[in-house]
Formats: structure tokens, C-alpha cells, sequence
DNA sequence: GCTTTTATTCGTCATGCGTTTAATTATTTG
DNA sequence: CAAATAATTAAACGCATGACGAATAAAAGC
């Protein structure tokens, strides 16, 4: 048997569907960033999203082609306007970076809705090599480009992936392996902790100077 | 055919191993921790690992028994002496434990040994469950217990937590995501970059104050 | 020299994967 | 109403996986 779900054969009678019911097309999306998710690309089973959004595996290769594809389609769409949110906030004062960008990076990541595809590609690239190349790619290209642009100094860039290794280990070890405290404590005081080492990376002080 | 390596079956006659030639148990050992390392527990194939041993797969079943046995006889036991050298470390000044802390994280990512087999746990705990209860007990009671008890105030657990994380963070760019230009810093850069992370997180100051 | 133990490969089982082709039913279009 | 198109499932293909039993050959122990 392959997975007799009972129902039959054929574009069904039309669905009735239910206001605010997602169609068939958004089921399968949400249960893939669902399953990339919790799994990362490589072990994320295009039979487990069918499963999850009640549909014949069939059905997903139908709408989206091979699993790369559906990948782009449920990750890559959602991860977009989080990287246009980030590249459009507007800039501030260098001693105020470590702030905005703390709480950015925390807003994004509290939030369920972006942080589902977070966690997918952070995952993903962790195990499979392509998703490590886009998440590079993201990372420097997109994140960190304007940042780097405002900081003063040779070593900008450098400063600047410090300060992220800050808060991507924070979002490791509260999101993904869910290390208590670290994951029970509210958001905050996190951004309060984070805000002088992120500053400290940026500017070489933990926080605005008085003076200047 | 399942794999007809032209070798003959049976026991092989005295091996006439060459000296430090490693005996056919070790390279399997070998072979599985730098395959765990590479792709994580559940992507980690005993098939691959058998062909970079060369040997048949079922042999490492001989040896080691089900998978998970060969994971823990493979990094467990290979992690458990870097567990011991960081319980061992000698307890230092509060101002001076950013920078031993640094530095002795440092040093066992840099050094290719004791690397592989955290880069395993690291990977595995990203995306198998077991893995990350294993890690998240290592973590807290092995490597951060000690060092909550010798710092002060209530949420020491938390703080030495977050300093966790800015290490963390830097291992999962530098030695998984390869991220420029952290990856190519020397240590000895980095480390004086981080210390100062790391100590905030510690004692609330960037470095061991003048005075007191 | 016979027996037991050890080292090794072979063959196979059941399971799961991504993908493809064919069949079936409903809706839309002409 | 007929033809085209869209939505859906069923069935299968080819491949990889973890696991294991059985066979075989050498070494070690008695």
C-alpha cells in the first residue's frame, strides 16, 4: 500500500471551501516550512509535508516541482520580507546600532511567523552544503552590508560578524536547543544583556559614550 | 551485488600491519567521527562510513552494534576527554575568567583532534533530539556548572549562558558556516576580540577593573 | 591437531525516500 | 454539449538506508 487516504480519485467537488480556509496550494507550504523547520532540508520528507497537509505526495511535486523548489517556494518566499525588512530599516547613530540591532534581531525571532523560515535555513545550512552557501550569501550580503558600510575602521567587517555570532548563538541556544534559562527568559532582558556586548563588537564600548 | 570489494571473505591473514598503521577498529572509528562531524547524526550514513574505513558495512555493525552505539563510541568517547581537560581547568579570578574561558574554548576548536567530534555533537544536535538532550546536559551541568558557582548574584546561570552563546556563535560561523572574514582571523585576533564579550557577560564589566 | 574465538564479507529484509506516469474526476472554456 | 484544463490520487520505479544472519577464513587456545 502506498497511502489509501480514503478519499477518492480526482479534482474534488468545489471544496465549499471555508472562509479563511487555506487552499490546498498554502496547506502544502505551511506544513513544508513547517517540516524544514524542524527537520532542515535533508531530512524534511516531501512525504511528511503531504502527510501534514493531508494531500498525496503527488500532489506536491504537481504544484511546486522537486524539493529544492519547494524549498525556494516555502522558505525563500518567507525569509524575503524579513531580509527587505531588515535592509530597510533605516540607519542610526553609530552608538545606537547595538541597540536596533539586538532588538531587530530579537523581534524577528520572537515573532512565529518569521521565525519558522529562520529556523529552516538555519538548519538547513547547518547539514547540507547549498543552504550553507545561500545562508553565507544572506548573511554577508544582506545583513551585514550596511552595517559594515556605517562602521568606521579596517576591520569593520569583522566587528560586525562578531556582533552576529552574538545573537545567532543566542538564537541557537534559545530557539533551536532551547538551553534554560537562556529560553525562558523574557525578551527584555535579553535584548538589555545583548544590547552592551553586541555595542561592544560594533563600537569597542558597551554602550554610547557619555561625551562625545 | 551489494559491494564486491574483491577482497576475500573471511578473517585476512596477519595483517603484516604496517607500524602506526591504524588496526581495522580504529579506522572505522576515524571514518565515523569525521562522517558524524561532516553531516550530523541522522544524515550520517554507516555505509559511507564502512567505504572510507574500507571495510564491509555489516563489520562496523560487528564491532559497534546499532548505529547510536557507534556514535557514542566514536564521539561520546572522543568529547569525554575534552569535557575532562575543561572540568579540570583550575578555577581563576573572577576578572580573569573571560579570557581563560576564551581561550580555552579556543583551543579546542582549533585544534583538528578534539574539533571533529564537537563539530559532530554541534551538527547532530541541530537536527536530532536525542542529540540536543545529550548536548543541553553537557552544556549545563558539565561545562557551565563550575562557573556559575564561582560567579555572584542570582541569574549567574543566565549570564554564564549568554557568554556561551557568543562562543558558540563564533565555532557555528567560523568552523561550520565558514563565514569570511571570521573564518580566516587568526585565533590570537579573535581571541582578544572576544575576551571582552565574554567577561561583559561575566561580571557586567569588558575587563578586570583597575582598582578592586 | 582439534576447537573456539575473532575478523571479515555476502546476501537479504523491511523501510523510506524523491520522483514519474497513469488514471480519475470536476471545473472552465469554446 | 464537447473539448480543454485543473486538481487530485494510485501505483510504481529505482535507489539508499539500518540491521542482521549466515558463511568463510585465519588465528589463538588447548
Amino acid at each position: 500500500m502506498s497511502t489509501p487516504t480514503g478519499r477518492r480519485r480526482g479534482r474534488p467537488p468545489r471544496a465549499a471551501a471555508q472562509d479563511g480556509a487555506p487552499g490546498t496550494r498554502e496547506r502544502i507550504l505551511d506544513a513544508a516550512r513547517a517540516e524544514f523547520a524542524r527537520r532542515g532540508y535533508d531530512l524534511a520528507a516531501i512525504r511528511a509535508i503531504a502527510r501534514a497537509a493531508d494531500v498525496n505526495p503527488a500532489l506536491v511535486h504537481h504544484y511546486f516541482g522537486p524539493k529544492e523548489a519547494l524549498f525556494a517556494a516555502a522558505v525563500g518566499a518567507a525569509v524575503e520580507p524579513v531580509s527587505r525588512r531588515i535592509a530597510g530599516e533605516p540607519l542610526a547613530e553609530v552608538t545606537e546600532l547595538g541597540e536596533r540591532f539586538t532588538r531587530l534581531f530579537l523581534g524577528v525571532w520572537e515573532s512565529q511567523d518569521t521565525r519558522e523560515p529562520l529556523l529552516a535555513v538555519l538548519r538547513s545550512a547547518l547539514s547540507n552544503e547549498t543552504a550553507a552557501a545561500i545562508f553565507r550569501r544572506h548573511v554577508t550580503d544582506l545583513l551585514l552590508a550596511r552595517l559594515v558600510e556605517t562602521l568606521p575602521g579596517p576591520d569593520a567587517a569583522l566587528r560586525a560578524e562578531l556582533a552576529a555570532t552574538q545573537l545567532v548563538g543566542v538564537a541557537l541556544a534559545r530557539y533551536v536547543l532551547r538551553l534554560e534559562p537562556l529560553a525562558s527568559t523574557d525578551v527584555e532582558t535579553l535584548a538589555r544583556r545583548l544590547t552592551p556586548a553586541v555595542q561592544l563588537h560594533l563600537t569597542g564600548r558597551p554602550d554610547a559614550p557619555a561625551g562625545a
